[in-house]
RNA sequence: GCGGGCGUGGUGAAAUUGGUAAACACGCCAGACUUAGGAUCUGGUGCCGUGAGGUUUGAGAGUUCGAGUCUCUCCGUCCGCACCA
């Protein structure tokens, strides 16, 4: 029976043995080449300063029930290739991996089941790293980190701190975005289209106190510094349209007995003021109240703007709004008394609050001109503003000082008079906004606060850091806002590190963005226990050479990471004022049909099942041959079959490699061309046809009666950064007891790369007649004569004048007739 | 409305400074071989035409000996922001 089975037990068995030496056996292949990885810690990278560093980076996952996305390896292969390239070439590399374990989901699941976060987190976390291990990326394990634990988050605390100590972190009741469905507040990034970033309920309005970071106070500083930095056109043109930096004045209109100050970018536009409105949150609404003589109808209005959600009242571009009567502003260019009004249009958080109207020439103050029968004066000449505002430039009129003026002059003679009468000042403004830093969650940061009826808000001292997170009876959430941890019990009494009284803690927790705002500097000293990160470590590792990640994170972790990190610069905390030399992103992976890959569509591809069915090396090249890096791609079984065929190829052409066969000069040039165009094709994130080249190489070697070592050892150098196991093991096949990983990266000779004939093109009027192959470089005059000399060409020519003969050397000769 | 892209075969896509459009792959067609368990190999494949040949990069114009590439106008499409004064 056993002869039956070629001493096997049974068919199975001696089918496997029988796959595995004549077929690509990928499963028994990468499990082997993962383990000898891991255990000779290939990827450990030590401080080495007689090495050049470089520092990749990709954005840590959430650990999500759900696992790893085929989004994720897409990043993630692609600084992986470029990390083992660059390992290769002889540096020093980094790219290291962790958890960004903060989050709603893990505190939503305990809510469901009662599972404490923590322990849901860490069992994600463990399929996560088995599943990214799973891959093969060159991850140092030894360097990974997790922002929920008490040894990380020790720091965000201690940060949050130098942020309340520098003057930047402070707690301030405000209107903000409250997501009903989160139970949360929202920092104005969260908020997309008006509808929460996470759940996508609609946001509305709430007044409460938070916990804000000054983020504004850097706004002009985000936008210069982009200038030097290598990111990507669109993440800078976001960035810099996020802040919306906008230049003009402050003018103070008498009011009362106050002054009514408005923020303008045309203050040269002021004789042409016919009202003012406020926005129906401004104080002085209040203020005033008994002064109007129609208060209810002011209460009312403020009232109903107060319960519209952020979207309807921007969704509804009608323009509603109530005169406040009884009081009018003094226009102090002209003297003219002017009557107020609040409408919704005007946004409370945007500049003061308040506005002067010019209808003749914004759209905005002109709809709701026609609306109240208002004055309209046209002061800028060139439009008809019978039908609509006049918004281009134009020289002025009816202006006093500023006839004739053009728009520079006029801008500039009217700040003048402003500041020489006391009423004005040249003004900036941003439209971002402060960050909104407390959330009513219990699965974040605790904030290290107490508050004192004595002495205020004070911060926990540092010795009492970490200040854990409490075991809670209930992770609930309420309407009022109130965070978990206000159940906390004792845990919320605490000494007031100032007078020594009692005091008690804040319950709100930090945002998720907290964690991922500084760890690209923990990874650089991840078991420091006197220090965020050594001095050494960070002088050494810093800046990340090349950060990748989605577009989505553009004003959100990409912004305040770079916030925070010039903040620690400022404080000597950190060597570099900028975290990130270069910025990429990557496109997203759609569904085979172009849908987005969602569990309600059913059509999620679970990279398990791929590297099952046919190997993380496939599954690897696949994700970098789909298309453009940069751009969206669509997932296609079909396209990953040919990746697989390409791949098994690879591993059936061992079979045809000799020592003994010696390459020619032409097998020389293919192989040197490949050598070149890998090399660079990667530098620039054209993974794709870095692949195509490999396959092109391929398809030579596979023409070939007999493979010579040299080439087929090339190749698989080549091919170490995108399919490391395959490239390990014919490595050790051929006969190499060292790991292909740690192996040099070879260097293309363009002279040998070279052809020394070349194809011209001929043309007679620009359109191809021909091809002729000649000698690289010869004289124009030769390449004319065997241009001519061409059937096609004469016949083309015959009977008509040569007027001219254009040649382009070694590409192209193109004759006139 | 503002900002940033994109538009090339049946499909995903290639194409240094303007210089043979469609590399590489998928699919399809034809053939070979096959105890064969997502088979493999060889050849073909933009479109029209039996053919010589003509024609082709969203549409139209311009610059040029020559335009997928540069300029202008228009159309379509995607992303981000959006009553930001």
């Amino acid at each position: 029976m056993n002869d039956r089975y070629n001493g096997k037990e049974s068919f199975e068995e001696w089918a496997e043995e029988w796959r595995m030496e004549d077929r690509y056996n990928f499963k028994a292949i990468e499990k082997k080449w993962q383990a000898i990885w891991d255990k000779e810690k290939a990827y450990k990278v030590e401080i080495d300063k007689n090495k050049e560093k470089f520092y990749a980076l990709v954005e840590f996952p959430y650990p999500s029930g759900a696992g790893l996305h085929v989004g994720h390896p897409r990043s993630y292969t692609a600084l992986d290739v470029i990390a083992r390239k660059k390992r290769m070439q002889g540096f020093n590399v980094l790219y290291p991996m962790g958890f960004d374990a903060f989050g709603l989901p893990a505190e939503n699941y305990a809510i469901k089941t009662g599972v404490h976060p923590a322990v849901s987190t860490q069992a994600n976390i463990k399929t996560f790293t088995k599943q990214l291990k799973s891959l093969g990326f060159s991850f140092d394990w030894d360097r990974c980190i997790d922002t929920s634990s008490p040894e990380y988050y020790k720091w965000t605390q201690w940060m949050f701190i130098k942020f309340f100590e520098k003057g930047l972190a402070y707690k301030d009741k405000i209107a903000i975005n409250w997501c009903p469905s989160c139970k949360v507040g929202l920092a104005n990034e969260e908020v997309v289209n008006g509808h929460c970033e996470r759940c996508g309920a609609e946001v509305v309005r709430k007044n409460k106190e938070q916990w804000m970071i000054a983020i504004t106070k850097y706004a002009d500083r985000l936008i210069n510094d982009l200038q030097d930095l290598d990111f990507i056109d669109r993440v800078k043109a976001q960035q810099i349209n996020w802040i919306g930096r906008s230049e003009g004045a402050e003018l103070d209109f008498e009011f009362g007995e106050d002054k009514l100050t408005v923020f303008t970018t045309r203050p040269d536009t002021a004789f042409g003021v016919t009202y003012m409105v406020l926005a129906p949150e401004h104080a002085f609404v209040q203020k005033y109240m008994d002064r109007f003589e129609n208060p209810d109808e002011v209460r009312a209005y403020v009232e109903a703007t107060a319960k519209k959600s952020d979207l309807q009242r921007t969704m509804d571009d009608s323009k509603t709004g109530v005169e406040l009567k009884g009081m009018k502003a003094k226009n102090p260019y002209t003297g003219d008394m002017i009557p107020v009004f609040i409408s919704d249009y005007v946004l409370t958080g945007y500049g003061t609050g308040a506005i002067m109207a010019v209808p003749a020439h914004d759209q905005r103050d002109y709809d709701f001109a026609k609306v109240f029968h208002l004055p309209i004066i046209q002061v800028l000449e060139g439009g008809d503003i019978s039908e609509k505002a006049w918004e281009e430039d134009g020289a002025h009129i009816n202006s006093g000082f500023m006839n004739g003026m053009n728009k520079e002059d006029g801008m500039k003679a009217a700040i003048d008079y402003a500041v020489k009468n006391g009423f004005g000042r040249s003004k900036v403004n941003f439209k971002l906004r402060d960050w909104v830093f407390s959330r009513q969650r219990y699965w974040g940061e605790p904030i290290p606060m107490v508050y004192c009826e004595k002495c205020g808000w004070q911060p926990i001292p540092e010795s009492e850091l970490p200040l854990t997170l409490p075991e809670v009876p209930d992770y609930h959430p309420n309407d009022e806002g109130e965070s978990p941890l206000s159940k906390a019990g004792e845990w919320l009494n605490a000494t007031c590190p100032k007078c020594g009284g009692h005091a008690r803690r804040e319950t709100d927790t930090m945002p998720n963005w907290a964690g991922s705002s500084w760890y690209f500097l923990r990874y650089c000293d991840p078991h420091n226990d006197k220090e965020f990160a050594s001095k050494e470590a960070l002088d050494y590792w810093m800046n990340v050479d090349w950060y990748n990640g989605g577009m989505e994170h553009t004003t959100l972790h990409l912004l305040y990471s770079r916030f925070w990190h010039k903040f620690l610069y400022d404080y000597g905390l950190v060597p570099t004022k900028e975290p990130y030399n270069k910025r990429t992103s990557h496109g997203m992976i759609l569904a085979e049909n172009g849908e987005k890959m969602s569990k309600s569509r059913g059509n999620v591809i679970n990279p398990d099942d791929i590297v099952a069915a046919y190997g993380a090396d496939t599954f690897r090249l696949y994700e970098m041959f789909i298309g453009p890096f940069d751009q969206v791609a669509m997932w296609s079984d079909e396209s990953l079959m040919g990746v697989y065929r390409f791949v098994s190829k690879v591993y059936g052409l061992f079979r045809k490699v000799y020592k003994d066969a010696v390459p020619g000069e032409k097998d020389l040039r293919a192989m040197h061309k490949c050598i070149l165009e890998v090399t660079e094709r990667i530098d620039q994130m054209k993974f794709n046809t870095a692949v195509s080249s490999l396959m092109t190489y391929v398809n030579y070697l596979s023409g070939m009666e007999k493979v010579p070592a040299e080439m087929y050892a090339v190749l698989l150098k080549l091919m170490a950064p995108f399919t490391p196991h395959l490239a390990e093991e014919m490595w050790a096949r051929m006969g190499y007891s060292s790991l292909i990983i740690m192996e040099s990266w070879p260097v293309g000779d363009a002279k040998l790369a070279e052809d020394n004939r070349v194809t011209y093109a001929v043309q007679v009027c620009g359109k191809l007649r021909g091809t002729v192959e000649l000698p690289k470089g010869v004289a124009r005059e030769e390449a004319e004569k065997a241009a001519l000399s061409l059937d096609n060409v004469k016949r083309q020519t015959e009977g008509k004048d040569i007027r001219k003969i254009i040649v382009v050397p070694d590409k192209i000769v193109n004759i006139i007739v």
